[in-house]
DNA sequence: GGCCAGGACACCA
DNA sequence: TGGTGTCATGGC
C-alpha cells in the first residue's frame, strides 16, 4: 500500500509496542485509552518500581492502591477497574496470557471484546501486540488520517473502517504492528486536530491541504 | 489557561 | 444506532 510505503520510507521500522512483556502491553493497552501515552508511561513506571507488573500481583492488591499508583494515566479510578476486571477474567479463564492466545484468535478477539473496559479497540490492540495476531487495530489517528486521505468515512463504524484494512492488506502481524505504529507516529507529528502539513510526507497524495485552502 | 491525548460505557431517545 | 455525558492527569 503506498501510504505504509511512504511512512515507513519516511520514519523507519518502529517495531511497537513500546514495553517489555506481552502482559505489560496489556496493561499499556487499557491505561492508554483516551490518554496520552507519556502519562501511561509514568503510570506504568510506578507498577514496575513497586515490582506489581503481573497478573498475580495486580490481582492481589486493593484498587484503591492500584488506582494510586496508575494515577498519572488519568480516569484512575476507572482503569484500576478495567484492570481488575481483565485480570480476574485471564485468571479465572484461561490461567495466563500464553493460555489465552494459544487458541483461535477469532473466537478469543468476541470473548476479549465481552469483558468489561476491552472495547474493540483496546482488544486489537492486545492481539496484535501482546499475542502476535494479525488483527488491525484502528484508532482516532488511523480514522483521522484515512478519512483526511478520502479512504474511509469519519462516520464509518470501528468494524468496518477495520474490514478496509483486513480486506485491502495481506494477513501479516508483522505488517500490520508496523503500519499502526508508523500512524501514531505520523498523525503525532502532522496529523493533530490542527493539522501540521507542512512537510508531511503525504501531502502528493492527500487532498485535505487543499480542502482547508492551504 | 485552554486544548488535547493511541476509549469505553451507561444512559437516553 | 446514534448522540451525549462521564471519567482525570499532565504536556504543550
Amino acid at each position: 500500500m503506498e501510504v505504509f510505503d511512504t511512512l515507513l520510507k519516511r520514519y523507519g521500522a518502529l517495531h511497537w509496542w513500546p514495553a517489555e512483556t506481552p502482559f505489560e502491553v496489556c496493561v499499556g493497552a487499557i491505561l492508554t485509552q483516551n490518554t496520552n501515552w507519556l502519562n501511561v508511561e509514568k503510570a506504568i513506571f510506578n507498577l514496575k518500581r513497586e515490582g506489581l507488573l503481573s497478573p498475580q500481583a495486580l490481582w492481589e492488591i486493593d484498587q484503591e492502591r492500584l488506582a494510586d499508583l496508575i494515577r498519572p494515566s488519568g480516569f484512575f479510578n476507572v482503569k484500576s477497574a478495567r484492570l481488575k476486571d481483565f485480570i480476574g477474567w485471564l485468571l479465572a479463564g484461561h490461567g495466563d496470557l500464553d493460555a489465552m492466545f494459544s487458541g483461535d484468535w477469532g473466537a478469543l478477539r468476541e470473548e476479549l471484546i465481552g469483558v468489561r473496559g476491552i472495547g474493540r479497540e483496546t482488544c486489537d490492540s492486545i492481539l496484535l501486540y501482546a499475542g502476535g495476531k494479525p488483527s488491525f487495530v484502528v484508532d482516532a489517528y488511523t480514522r483521522r488520517l484515512f478519512s483526511r486521505l478520502g479512504l474511509v468515512r469519519e462516520s464509518d463504524s470501528y468494524e468496518q473502517v477495520r474490514s478496509f484494512f483486513m480486506g485491502a492488506l495481506p494477513h501479516d502481524s508483522a505488517l500490520f504492528n508496523e503500519f499502526h505504529a508508523l500512524i501514531v507516529e505520523h498523525c503525532k507529528r502532522h496529523c493533530r486536530t490542527k493539522p501540521l502539513c507542512d512537510g508531511c510526507p503525504l501531502r502528493p497524495i492527500c487532498p485535505y491541504p487543499r480542502l482547508l485552502g492551504i
